[in-house]
DNA sequence: TTGATTACTTTGTACTATACAACTACTTGT
DNA sequence: ACAAGTAGTTGTATAGTACAAAGTAATCAA
């Protein structure tokens, strides 16, 4: 195996390893929302009136899995389901204030998590990293 | 927010992101081999005679979780579970024949969907991202 | 304008991954 | 040799997921 195949198996390994733990590590920094609810409610921060079935080819879920996840998230009161005006046949979704709130005492545990984590790191290492998983996650459309 | 907690927020979005759609991407690459069997699998094949315990604080997993999952993985003949000589309580376990294979073909197709995906990194990008990642992961005990 | 087709969502069903608690089997330190 | 600890399994419950079928609304073609 050349040297440009050993770098990619190590990103593949070592995403793959962080994805896996990923789930329980958030179960962990705030039980009181999913890694699922937490990406989902993450989401439609940034992109309010977002349909289901953008969420669903987002995160690559079948459909019926989004309709229950979204089900689940408005019966808390997390987030409203509106009948869009011009197409009846969408939903589209936005948070609640409850949903931001909740976000966003999620969203600050994770950040004091990250930011213990990597404080170790010089400000250019973060910025070169976190350009770097842009550009990796942009490649199919993230 | 200042700009070092923009990377870090950045970072923690972006490998949030990524760790969610990992099991349906995995699912789809290789469906016979699920994520959670793959790293299993893959975990081994480095670290032969691991034990559960191990395998259940690396992935941050309950032993009881690990437990059905290697029962599965020796239903199916990819592993061997081998009680140890020394300590009659332990359980070493090994990839067999058939689960290198099953590891070797999916590695196989996983390597050729990041050579796809990274196909246009240069090298010294490759690296350095491979690098980052291992220091993150490091972090808390990869 | 109505019947066919398509698009978005929900529901029925089944299975996998997971956690927590209780248990069994073994080991170790005093 | 017994109390405390460690490794693993089993009982039970729940969340997340997929696939197939059905429901509902919009659009298009004749």
């Amino acid at each position: 195996m050349n040297h440009r195949d050993e770098a990619l198996e190590t990103i593949q390994r070592e995403m793959t390893a962080f994805a896996r733990r990923a789930r329980a590590a958030a179960a962990h920094l705030h039980p009181e929302l999913s890694l699922v609810s937490y990406t989902l409610l993450s989401h439609l921060e940034t992109r309010q009136g977002m349909r289901a079935t953008d969420l669903a080819a987002h995160y690559l879920l079948d459909k019926s899995t989004i309709s229950r996840q979204i089900g689940a998230l408005e019966r808390s009161g997390l987030i409203e389901r509106r009948t869009a005006e011009d197409d009846h046949r969408v939903h589209v979704l936005h948070l609640t204030a409850g949903g931001k709130q909740a976000l966003d005492e999620a969203t600050e545990v994770r950040r004091a998590a990250y930011r213990e984590r990597l404080g170790d790191w010089d400000e250019a290492d973060l910025d070169r990293f976190a350009g770097y998983l842009l550009r990796y996650n942009g490649a199919d459309g993230n």
